[in-house]
DNA sequence: CTCAAAAATGAACAAACGTTCATTTAATAT
DNA sequence: ATATTAAATGAACGTTTGTTCATTTTTGAG
């Protein structure tokens, strides 16, 4: 009934961070008691205190080990020493779907419980995920100056392609109809068609037969 | 300190679901408490009770009325009679973009909170949202049957696409740098693109310079 | 071997939670 | 005019919340 022999605190540290991560992609941190975080662990709830100072600390620890192991994973890899933007592009696409398809929790909760940070906690993790953003829009900017893509706004362009990518953790399925190879083939075929450049007498421009006409931007963007 | 004077409960009952809406969607259901809801209605807490049976029944009432609203407003409008499926999905982009931007909070509590729902609440939001995600599934089929389009599957281009569009939402401001009309434009961009069907000779190809081939499946889909 | 630090317990805290209820006042039907 | 119903109050209920703390046991360094 009190410290139990054998254990070393990082041990019940990572165990906390398991069974949090876990409780709050399920059900979301404000519907989550510590008491049922320490049942998970299988611990008394005052035990978490010796690792975490107050609960917004462990979904701190979690958002930020995440992002900082996504950012450094793409770093890691291949993708970033690729001259081609559109070979780069592809990579990103693998890249982020298999990343996130192997972590969904870790995604889901870093996208849905941003507004439960404290705002000088939201504020560093928002940093963290605008790196990420700047990943992509430098891609296509990159795209658009070697004339293999064209975008009418990379911002707009740039959030929607990342919106689409993340998408996929909320009906993917590890033992689903599709593998994960699969998964990415078809995303980056749309991915890579959505910007591409238009062929001269394509069959592209009956998109404006409604009422606006798209005007895209060649060359250099109007804003970034 | 009891019944004010000229006072309709359904007043009442419309000032307590958009409160709830607002606070919801700022801090998340669980987060939110009865006793704050009333302060921003401007009732005491027990008022709330003489309107809806329970908290839970706030939260459906919200996300029922919207998706109910959602799919009528949509066949209300002309989109749904056009013969031509590439028509058809310009339409409808312009439609979700729209109706998205307009009621934001709706949107985003209606994605977030799913989680919150009872389970046979949450059988009932996930039939509306079915229905809505048919529609899109419906353009796609027609349009490869057309050969208007060309999809890899259709349901992952669809839940893809759908992801695209919605994720607006989570970035779109009232008075941001670009209109509501220019941000439908370039959503009608990438979305026509990203299922158009490639032309012969195309750099298309160049996708596939990585490892894998991406097989375009022609005609009937693998699977729906 | 000794003793401070580390790791756990479980009781306790005040605050906040969703909900109920007796009560009061206004609107409405008879 | 009277009775009934609708709409609100605010106190109260029993739980649950995040967090603290005195206490106990184990570990590891001197």
């Amino acid at each position: 009934m009190a410290r139990p022999a054998g254990i070393k605190g990082e041990q019940t540290r990572q165990r906390i961070l398991a069974s949090s991560l876990a409780l709050f992609a399920r059900s979301g941190y404000a519907a989550v008691s510590m008491r049922e975080i320490a049942l998970d662990v299988g611990v008394g709830a005052g035990a978490l205190y010796n690792h975490f100072t107050t609960k917004q600390h462990i979904l701190m620890a979690i958002m930020e080990d995440h992002m900082r192991a996504l950012l450094s994973a793409y770093h890691a890899s291949a993708n970033a020493r690729q001259r081609d933007a559109q070979t780069q592009l592809e990579a990103f696409v693998r890249f982020h779907i298999s990343y996130h398809t192997a972590l969904p929790n870790e995604v889901f909760l870093s996208y849905m419980e941003l507004r439960a940070l404290e705002p000088e906690n939201f504020k560093i993790i928002e940093a963290l995920r605008r790196n990420y953003e700047t990943i992509l829009k430098d891609i296509l900017t990159l795209g658009v100056q070697q004339r293999q893509m064209a975008c009418d706004d990379i911002h707009v362009s740039a959030m929607a392609i990342l919106a689409m990518l993340t998408g996929v953790t909320s009906w993917f399925r590890q033992q689903g109809r599709l593998t994960r190879h699969q998964i990415e083939n078809i995303y980056v075929s749309l991915v890579m068609r959505s910007v591409a450049v238009p062929m001269a007498g394509q069959n592209q421009d009956q998109n404006n037969n409604q009422s606006r006409k798209i005007m895209p931007i060649k060359g250099k963007q109007a804003h970034v």
